[in-house]
DNA sequence: ATATACTCGACCTATTTAGTCGTGTTTAGT
DNA sequence: ACTAAACACGACTAAATAGGTCGAGTATAT
């Protein structure tokens, strides 16, 4: 499951994607619309800011912006910033490897295995689906399971 | 990320399958065996006991053995008992739907569209591949992502 | 000036995670 | 029947995480 936290991430910057793309949105606004606590998501915006996802302007005619096309922000990088790694063991994790505490050896290791694949499908479908492709209801992965 | 709970519990069902197949194996030999920690490992041995992966005998000569064909035995329903629903988000869940607390409408949820991909990955993949699979190395499934 | 709006560290509460403890019950062997 | 071996099971605990909240501070347009 992913966190309540990383939904209204998601949420606040499809709605930004929606507004008009250049006046500010209000954080009071987003809130109100997307049903946010507004705290907390004054929190998640600053978060959206410093790894260069959004801008924002102070005072009055102020509110936030998206920096980057909505078609360049992919639901992986916002999970993996929010939530951390998406791999399911932190050894199958390509953006914050480590070992797992407990692993005698991680090359026979069995669960490994099985759980590369799943690392490798979840990797692959959120890494390719883009804010904008949420919008457009457009999936960008088609994925076909073949049997072994 | 899934829990250290449930990668125990894999690791013990991996043992005892391993295992001589009608003698049963201690707690404590597969607690050392696997380094798992002795009175977790009896939790959990109890909770895989209560839905049927495996039986115990008390006393002299007593331990744990598998119930069922490792064959038969999937990493699905492994981590569904120790960890809950698959899915990302649990009106994704076809184990345990409920409706997200906060979510407006599901039918035009931006967000659901995606993860219903991941959701769908995740299950194929946790769903076929068994115990069995795990030991002997061989994936149960093949993914094959297009781009659409 | 001043009202508006973002900034940011500190704080808070409930739940979950990862165990541990101790007592009880069952069983095989003598 | 006794006893040692082994599982059963509810209660307990500490630390981390999730999901927020608070309040003082800073920038900006008018």
């Amino acid at each position: 499951m992913i966190s309540q936290k990383a939904k209204y991430a998601l949420r606040a910057l499809i709605a930004l994607a929606q507004a008009a793309p250049d006046e500010p949105m209000l954080i009071g606004d987003i809130a109100e619309q997307q049903d946010i606590p507004r705290k907390f998501l004054e929190q998640i915006l600053l978060d959206l800011k410093h790894r260069g996802l959004v801008r924002s302007r102070r005072g009055k005619a102020g509110g936030y912006l998206l920096l980057r096309s909505s078609g360049d922000i992919t639901f992986g990088e916002v999970l993996r910033l929010i939530d951390g790694p998406l791999a399911p063991l932190p050894c199958l994790s390509k953006t914050a490897y480590h070992r797992c505490v407990d692993c005698q050896d991680e090359t026979t290791c069995h669960i490994r295995k099985v759980f590369a694949d799943v690392a490798d499908a979840t990797r692959t479908v959120l890494d390719r689906a883009t804010i904008a492709d949420a919008i457009s209801g457009h999936s960008a992965t088609r994925i076909v399971f073949e049997l072994n």
